[in-house]
RNA sequence: GGCGGCGUAGCCGAGUGGUUCAGGCAGGGGCCUGCAAAGCCCUGUACAGCGGUUCGAAUCCGCUCGCCGCCUCCA
């Protein structure tokens, strides 16, 4: 079983299922005011890779993230743009979809949506109301933190210490300046629903609390977000739980943020790059690479050096494939099954110690560094194997590797970026397009503007090489790969003919 | 002020009380190739500094320096 660091705790713990054979798992979404950026896109990778290695593992899980479309910060963009909230929301869940299905993100199970869950926080509300841990301010309703068991548990900081830290003053009626607010009082203009304790808009956190305890129920088994959410987000969340009589997650698993030179990414610093902007100029693949190559909870390094790096070694990824046909043979019935089911590698006769090796390094607190490290190994021994000629071993090794990646969400020479044309049969290069098209198939949508396919004039290029190298015309063999090299297309001389991939 | 994290070879980035310097990228040499590309082989003797514990520490403890984060919205 796979142990996890919990943040509640401080200590790396064993994942214990709720309910056998299922996790019951809600990751903290985004909040659609604006584009997402590579932080963004971290976290959701990380918990999609999370995701896929406990399906991997043979589990069945509830995965639920959230929406959150009503809050100060869309309320704000909309004025700006005078527009509705409705708008702003729409405008940019579908670009937190869009990205998520190029970068190959699952979808979760469920993406309740706050606003279709008022009704329930106000019933919520109403219920710490009663039962005397929150109250009215002329203003909203806030909880108090002092009513709260524990509260500061998930800041690792006990109560007393916190408040001593608070830079903002008590808002004037506020009991305490840890205390926040669960339901704001209707300001002019803005979108309100009715609440027997006056009309406004829910707080920010309750809606995790009611979500969460709908779809998934009391005790579920894991509860992950950003380490920022940690605090006060998350810990905020624990507190209505536990106000409420009701136990929210038993695990609470938090990644590391993206950093650039050192410091987190953050829209308010003006240091972020969109998950748009890195995707029209790479491969999507080679971002999930940069982020399985660090520990989910350490800070991750992004910038043009560390994103070409991780380009670089997807680029030895999809050149075994290349070379042993990986990625042909893990289709159909067999990429299904690839990544969601650990049996049927027994029955595909892959390489049964490099697969307990992965998944032992994957359960000690999703450690993919060194579970990509192994797989880096057995492709390094695939290469050896075809270099002896022991070509069944050696495609024994590379389909280990790519099923090892199919688990991390890594599809070997998928998308342009690996697309390799074969140097007879334009049908034949045709097929290879279908086959990238297929990927989009897997993410949603197709990837990105990333690359394209080589056109006619390339591929007539590739065909005359061919021709004038059965010739043994060096010279024009040379000034037409220098002319491929010019049209980004780097070349590649095979058993089977000319070969090229995107430079 | 309180709480916490980090500092590893050219770069990124794991790891751990003691055999082969995780892995990737970059670099050097060789093999392969018409030349390349891809690949393989060889090549790096790093763990901020200072003390301490230990037969032995980069790994444990203490101190110092530097960087970062949370305590306010934040993935």
């Amino acid at each position: 079983m796979i142990r996890l660091h919990n943040t509640a705790s401080g200590k790396v713990e064993p994942v214990v299922p709720r309910d056998a054979d299922s996790i019951s798992m809600y990751v903290c979404g985004p909040t659609v005011y604006g584009e997402p950026h590579l932080g963004h896109g971290r976290f959701a990778l990380v918990f999609d890779v999370l995701r896929r290695y406990l399906e991997f593992s043979g589990l069945t899980v509830h995965h639920v993230s959230n929406i959150t479309d009503v809050d100060d910060k869309i309320i704000a963009r909309a004025a700006s743009e005078g527009v509705t909230e409705v708008d702003i929301a729409a405008r940019y869940e579908k670009s937190w979809w869009d990205a998520m299905d190029a970068l190959g993100v699952l979808r979760p199970a469920e993406a309740p949506h706050a606003t279709d869950y008022v009704e329930d926080m106000v019933e919520a509300v109403a219920g710490m109301l009663a039962s005397g841990s929150a109250y009215e301010t002329s203003d909203g309703v806030y909880l108090s933190v002092d009513a709260v068991e524990g509260y500061g548990l998930l800041a690792r900081q006990p109560l007393d210490t916190l408040r001593a830290g608070a830079r903002v003053e008590a808002g004037g009626e506020k009991r305490s300046p840890m205390d926040f607010a669960l339901w704001k009082r209707a300001k002019p203009g803005e979108p309100v629903w009715p609440a027997p304790f006056g009309e406004g808009r829910p707080g920010w956190h309750t809606e995790c609390v009611v979500m969460s305890l709908d779809l998934l129920g009391e005790g579920f088994d894991i509860h992950g977000g950003g380490i920022d959410l940690a605090f006060p987000h998350h810990e905020n969340e624990r507190a209505q739980a536990s106000a409420l009589g009701r136990p929210l997650a038993r695990h609470w698993v938090h990644n590391g943020w993206v950093t650039v030179g050192g410091e987190k990414m953050a829209k308010s610093l003006g240091n972020y790059t969109s998950l748009d902007d890195l995707l029209a100029r790479s491969d999507p693949r080679s971002y999930r690479l940069l982020v399985l190559r660090s520990h989910y909870r350490q800070p991750l390094e992004v910038t043009v050096r560390t994103t070409k790096d991780a380009a670089e070694a997807l680029g030895r990824l999809d050149a075994l494939s290349r070379r042993f046909g990986a990625a042909g043979w893990l289709e159909g019935e067999v990429r299904q099954r690839a990544g969601v089911d650990q049996k049927a590698a027994g029955e595909l006769g892959l390489d049964a110690a490099a697969i307990a090796s992965f998944c032992s390094r994957m359960d000690d607190d999703l450690d993919t560094p060194a579970a990509l490290a192994g797989v880096f190994e057995v492709v390094r021994q695939a290469h050896v194997a075809g270099d002896r000629g022991e070509t069944q071993r050696g495609e024994q090794l590379a389909h280990t590797a790519d099923w090892l990646c199919a688990a991390l969400g890594l599809r070997l020479e998928a998308g342009a970026g690996g697309a390799w044309v074969p140097v007879r049969g334009g049908a034949e290069a045709a097929g290879g397009g279908a086959h990238a098209g297929e990927v989009g198939t897997e993410r949603g949508t197709e990837a990105s503007t990333y690359g394209s396919g080589p056109d006619e004039e390339v591929l007539a290029l590739v065909e005359e090489r061919d021709r004038a190298r059965a010739e043994r015309d060096w010279s024009r063999a040379d000034a037409l790969r220098d002319e491929l090299a010019v049209a980004g297309w780097t070349v590649e001389d095979t058993p089977q003919g000319t070969k090229i991939r995107r430079t």
